[in-house]
RNA sequence: GCGCCCGUAGCUCAGUUGGAUAGAGCAACGGCCUUCUAAGCCGUGGGUCGCAGGUUCGAAUCCUGCCGGGCGUGCCA
């Protein structure tokens, strides 16, 4: 149950009966501060300005009407109109026992469920993966899971660039080469073969002209380059496909839908937009203009879907795209992670495929970008050397630094568990460093912050969990066969049950948001509270109750599983031990 | 020029549809391991929320202007 809906709905049914017109919201929050309750509704100053009435006395008025009879243990008015609820011990018990063992704790399945289509990850193939593309990978693969897990039927599409200019360099490139193509294309470091083909086309015109050749061929069916083309092409989802397993995110070769895909479609896309009357030639190319968005001084809004030459741009791949999704994959809402640079390309063609009928006004289009990774002095990042951070090789990184740490602890695991626990540590703290953030903004990409193992990383949580999972250990108990009342009698019980049972509004606002770091900050608070209930709640030492240590074992059951299920929500594994 | 985004502690970042005394982590400093894993806990210091106005019971949050930075802006994706 989301706590917060709940009393919202209490107090709004209250706010009624006080006389209270329904426009005004009750406005309920969880408070920040202990003093202040646990949640406070702030909606009786609005509704009491607006009526011109005094806001205490109108608080009051809700207070006698809300009927919180043996949830709240005391419902106060505070400073200028506030009221703030202090929730019922064994209350906040009792729901907490309810969702222990099941699968989603407290959390409702939605009852508008929708198929959504979600874009992510999307790298342009031809080249290895490199820290840029960690982002729209792990947030868009964080987003897809809750989206499931909160009961939406989820599409995922890779939508990978896999026809573009950048292929008939690697064909061009292969060809100039003396010893090329007997037996295929055995490529040690296709990154390598990219910049070199990529030098080579920058600098040399004429091989620059033979890539495009290349390209036409390409697109042409030309049997050759199309073979070419394949090879290179498995190659690269070979590579993306390592990064994904080593990421533990979800995207599978069925979820590629690439560039290509969309080929055939564009000529009859283009004609069209031409019978529709929308598009039109100027200077040449077909172009589509939209006056809804038009500048300040009336220019209209510039749609290219065909070059002078007759190529295609991905305004117009991205439109066959989004036809695709609404009419084969039936999606009721689409969401593109996809960097916020590309905010107008979205725009534009958002716009231009409702004014083309290709998406009813039912169908949510969402873009949902994300900031810039910039380097540490604020500018675009970029290596020494000028270039990127390949991703595989960062995550290697972070695998032997937490094999390092390991090791340096003298720990007495198996050398099969420590590899293990190396592999979760690593990829979760570089996932998590990410994800934490919030998706609008830059970020500063860092070395040092992205593999650190201390303070508000990944590994913090999953030691919380290792913690509690060697109490059970210790206790020689199954924590699912538990079955102990749950009391709360400590202050350090009290608010880590509360935070628990925050946990379903936590999911919603993320959903809503699509914003995986207010579940990260969720699940840090969490553990920051479990570690202080650890410190100062004993549980297996000497002299403790058995009523209080089979409670406490109970309070630990229940952060194990709200810890385990979240981490796993952003796709970071947890051990039993490290 | 126009458009979008950003500016919060030394650094990296939170801050829910405007709510009460702006919070974390790192770094610094001081404590805590013969007792449930110290990748931890407890504590201290650190802020004109870029600047100036405005809106109102109340502004980091909304509006206007300025300063500073990033990005985009018809034939790459």
């Amino acid at each position: 149950m989301n706590i917060r809906e709940f009393l919202t709905d209490k107090v709004q049914a209250a706010m009624t009966q006080a006389g209270i017109p329904a426009e005004y919201s009750a406005h309920v929050a969880a408070s920040k501060k202990a003093g202040f309750g646990d949640y406070q509704a702030n909606g009786a100053m609005a509704a009491a300005k607006a009526m011109k009435t005094n806001p205490r006395e109108l608080a009051a008025k809700i207070v006698e009407h809300l009927d919180l009879e043996g949830i709240a243990e005391q419902v106060e008015i505070a400073g200028p109109g506030f009221i703030n609820i202090h929730l019922n011990e064994p209350w906040l018990a009792g729901e907490l026992q309810q969702c222990l063992g099941e699968s989603a704790l407290s959390v409702d399945k939605t009852t508008a469920p929708q198929t959504v289509v979600v874009d992510y990850s999307s790298p342009n193939l031809a080249k290895e993966m490199h820290v840029g593309h960690l982002r729209s990978t792990i947030i868009g693969d964080a987003i897809v899971k809750a989206l499931e897990f909160v009961g939406h039927t989820v599409v995922r599409q890779n939508h990978v660039g896999d026809w573009g200019t950048q292929f008939g360099m690697l064909v061009a490139e292969l060809e100039s080469q003396a010893e090329t193509t007997e037996a295929g294309i055995a490529l040690k470091d296709l990154e390598a073969f990219y910049q070199r083909a990529k030098k080579h086309f920058d600098e040399d015109p004429e091989f620059a002209t033979t890539a495009r050749e290349y390209v036409v061929r390409l697109q042409s069916g030309d049997t050759k380059v199309l073979a070419l083309w394949q090879q290179f092409r498995e190659i690269s989802l070979s590579h993306g496909e390592e990064i994904y397993n080593l990421l533990n995110v979800s995207l599978t070769r069925a979820n590629v839908m690439g560039e290509s895909a969309y080929n055939e479609d564009l000529p009859v896309l283009v004609a069209e937009l031409e019978q529709q009357g929308l598009a039109v030639v100027d200077q040449g190319a077909k172009v589509v203009f939209l006056p809804e968005l038009a500048d300040k001084a009336g220019n209209p809004s510039v749609v290219i879907v065909q070059k002078q030459d007759g190529g295609y741009l991905y305004a117009t791949t991205d439109l066959a795209c989004i036809r695709y999704r609404v009419g084969k994959l039936k999606g009721d809402r689409l969401m593109y992670f996809i960097d916020q640079r590309q905010g107008l390309h979205m725009q534009q063609v958002f716009a231009l495929a409702r004014k083309a009928g290709f998406v009813g006004p039912e169908v949510s289009l969402e873009h949902h970008g994300f900031g810039t990774m910039n380097g540490e002095d604020g500018t675009p990042f970029k290596t020494r050397d000028g270039g990127t951070v390949k991703l595989a090789q960062l995550l290697v990184e972070a695998v032997d630094r937490a094999r390092a740490l390991i090791d340096s602890k003298g720990s007495d695991l198996p050398d099969s568990e420590k590899a293990e626990v190396a592999r979760k540590v690593g990829i979760g703290a570089v996932k998590y460093a990410d994800l934490s953030k919030t998706r609008t903004t830059d970020y500063i990409f860092s070395w040092e912050k992205m593999l650190s193992f201390e303070g508000n990383t990944a590994p913090y949580l999953q030691y919380a969990y290792t913690r509690i999972q060697s109490i059970f250990r210790n206790a020689n108990v199954d924590p699912a066969s538990l079955d102990a009342t749950l009391v709360i009698t400590e202050p350090q019980e009290r608010q880590l049950a509360m935070k628990l049972l925050q946990f379903p509004e936590t999911i919603e606002l993320m959903v809503k948001e699509a914003f995986p770091h207010v579940l990260c900050s969720y699940l840090f608070e969490l553990a920051s509270l479990y570690m202080s209930f650890y410190e100062s709640c004993p549980i297996l030492k000497d002299g403790v109750k058995e009523t209080t240590r089979d409670s406490r074992l109970q309070l630990c059951r229940a952060v194990a599983e709200h810890m385990q299920l979240g981490l796993s929500l952003l796709g970071i594994e947890v051990m039993d031990r490290m």
